[in-house]
DNA sequence: TATGATTGTAAAGTAAACTTTACATTTTAT
DNA sequence: ATAAAATGTAAAGTTTACTTTACAATCATA
């Protein structure tokens, strides 16, 4: 896949704002704390689904929280 | 992650809406046809950035292309 | 009928997402 | 200051997305 484009995203910021702790945010989405910390980081690129459950998790569209550059 | 959970798709229906076959949509996201097949079959759970390739190719939002069940 | 374009299927190999565990560091509240 | 909660880092193992190649089947058009 086109490694010149990267998917970003704010899931820490939004996450922060609402006062939900990675851990309790990986319970929402049925994932581990470690999958959210490497997905916050930029350091994978998470599956579709993970991402439509963050973005129902933090009740965001899609597109208010990841993005291409 | 959730078995129970799976991510569908309306990319096959908006993509024949739309005049594009399936190698053009491959090419428009640098992807394989392999791939567009897979996910439009269901057959796995695309990246966050592929499915979002996929939509701006396609003009449409997430939600509208993809979805839980 | 024939030819090209599109789609379906399959299989082997690679890359990366995700899990699990463990421990260290920082932050927050008492 | 101290304890608890939250976050950071790391590493090994498993699962699955994704690539590549190849060939068969269907459909549209000349």
């Amino acid at each position: 896949m086109n490694k010149e484009i990267v998917l970003k995203n704010k899931i820490k910021e939004i996450r922060s704002s609402k006062n939900i702790s990675q851990e309790s945010l990986a319970k929402l989405v049925a994932t581990t704390r470690q999958t959210i910390i490497a997905i916050e980081k930029g350091q994978f690129n998470p599956s579709a689904k993970l991402a439509l459950l963050i973005c129902i998790a933090l009740d965001c569209k899609f597109e208010e929280i990841f993005w291409l550059e």
